[in-house]
DNA sequence: CATGAATGAGGATTCATTCAT
DNA sequence: TATGAATGAATCCTCATTCAT
């Protein structure tokens, strides 16, 4: 059976209004004739790229946070310092999580909804293997503090999540000197403080 | 026993019921007819109480927040100092979060998705002065980093959500030891080194 | 078994408000709650007064049809001619039609929908007999064309309803040189001509 | 037979089952269930044609009326008479009204209720200019009474709703002789009585 | 591969009516 | 007599999915 005709275009149409309409109106409010239009196409084509409407939002889950690890993970290489790789690595994590913030918030929802399956959400967090791998490297070193890797990951990562949603509300504005505020503040929480 | 008026019990028992449901199904994906089946009522008498399914929700987590801020601020007294109260008041929301955590579940979903009306948000953020008052006495005693109530948040109490679904996900088993590290990056977070 | 302390003046509201919501929303857009608050009734109280919506709306229809005949009938006496009689009633119904038109319209919407029992419809016809015997005078006299009394119904008076319909919906405006006209295209089309 | 587009027969099966239980049951009381279900439809199917169900009686309102005007003045032409052109179409809408009788209804309901647009309701006005023209003829010339067109309307074309409705009813039945009669005390109406 | 039409199942909401007081 | 609360049975409409082309 051959199969490999698929528009690479249509799927990307497809996860792109996925993303967009998601993240306006939540996952059971976005009707796939929606999607459908505004990637358009068809509402009977997006059958022919995923299984159904849980099979895509899995799908486009999955491809975000790809994005998002490999944006976070970019030019990064192991030979940094262990304070100079988590500077680096934050804030990279920093730039996509204020740049791209349709995809930001598309993962915050995700991540705080019951919309994803448990299986694409463990498939998603595979990626972040190389900051845990910094972070073991710190531990040892005796520069980050002998915490579980979710201790680590909420003090140091996950409050961008909450700054990214609060500017998206239009409750703050982010200009340069507050991140570096915040970036102090994530370190901070993780080193281990000097005698 | 005489029983004239809307009941309070019911009135109740749909707020209860709609927390467990849209905890586990989401909010689009959480029919009224079941919210009624659970909490023992016709669907239609949730109209009495409700005007409909969205004030139906933002009245839940109107009540709900509600309820977070006053457990977080019962017996905290602003004669403590500016390092004591925020202790006080860091581990009231750590139990509520960890202990009332279908409370908090709830919160965190309506918190990342666009269920919740703008109007309501902004009520449910009222209550939170107190914690705002400490960090600004903090702040003028040289205590606390001189950074945005959106700042100091995100890294001394947003982290507790992450960690709280994760254990509800069932990725972390927080025992005692595990809160006080976290007390401790939230803290380290926002104090003021000394040098 | 005692029951006669119905107070009339709720049966009234309540024949009153199911006028005017009738008229502005149709029968079955009309809810019995609405009726009710119209009428600072409780729902309940209405199943007092009717045994359910139809013989309500039945029982206001026949009230106002009577109301209607009893209305284009007040001192009229068979000693007047032929001709004097047919004027004197038709002014009145046309009293009746452009000043209560409230009732009118009520009446219009009942003859030509299927909403009013076809008994009470019949209950309704009854009353009208004064100028079915007008009528046949005429006809004995020979003033009035030999024709059915539906035909002349149908010519000499139920013009009035379009009229009064059009005036109520704004198309026109029925001054007195109009009505005039009207009662002369009236007289006109059911009068035997002179030679 | 290739068939791709919106089926003109599907559309057209609605409009006769919307007619036809309206016709019974009046507006409200029809659901779209059973429109969908006599016109071997999904209900779903129904919000392929028509936007909602208000939508669906001002379209098949329209229809009807267009129904009407366009066999009222079918092979009239301007060139008769006007006493020859009124008899002309006073009996083409008499043929149509009492034939097409289950349109005829729908057109009375409609009319006598709220339960078309107003928009919708103008918009069935229109088609009449042909008699309106006419009788502007006719007053120039002397033949017909110099009243507004809607008395014209309400004297000369109107009652025939009435007969039909009544005849619909069973309370008469209309033979040849009956309809010339009418046709007599319609012209008698309108018409300038020679001296 | 692509599609517009079609649909059955389901969901929010309303409402006539009844119940408990 | 009078009522406000309560409800089951509709009703309109939407939507994920499939079908015919």
């Amino acid at each position: 059976m051959v199969k490999l005709q698929k528009s690479v275009d249509k799927r990307n149409a497809l996860i792109k209004a996925t993303i967009e309409l998601v993240n306006n109106n939540g996952f059971h409010a976005t009707p796939m004739s929606k999607i459908a239009k505004m990637a358009h196409v068809s509402p009977a084509t997006i059958y022919l790229y995923f299984e159904n409407k849980q099979d895509l939002v899995n799908k486009t889950y999955i491809d975000v946070k790809t994005a998002y690890t490999n944006y976070a993970f970019a030019n990064y290489n192991e030979d940094m310092s262990v304070k100079e790789g988590f500077e680096f690595i934050w804030k990279r994590i920093a730039d996509f999580k204020l740049n791209e913030c349709e995809h930001a918030m598309f993962l915050a929802q995700c991540d705080n909804s019951p919309m994803i399956d448990e299986q694409s959400r463990k498939e998603g967090i595979k990626h972040l293997q190389p900051l845990l791998d910094l972070w073991e490297r710190g531990k040892k070193e005796g520069v980050i503090k002998p915490m579980s890797d979710y201790l680590l990951y909420a003090y140091a990562i996950n409050p961008l999540s909450f700054l990214m949603m609060s500017e998206k509300r239009g409750a703050i504005k982010l200009d340069q000197s507050q991140i570096e505020n915040a970036y102090q503040a994530a370190w901070s929480s993780i080193k281990i403080a000097p005698i």
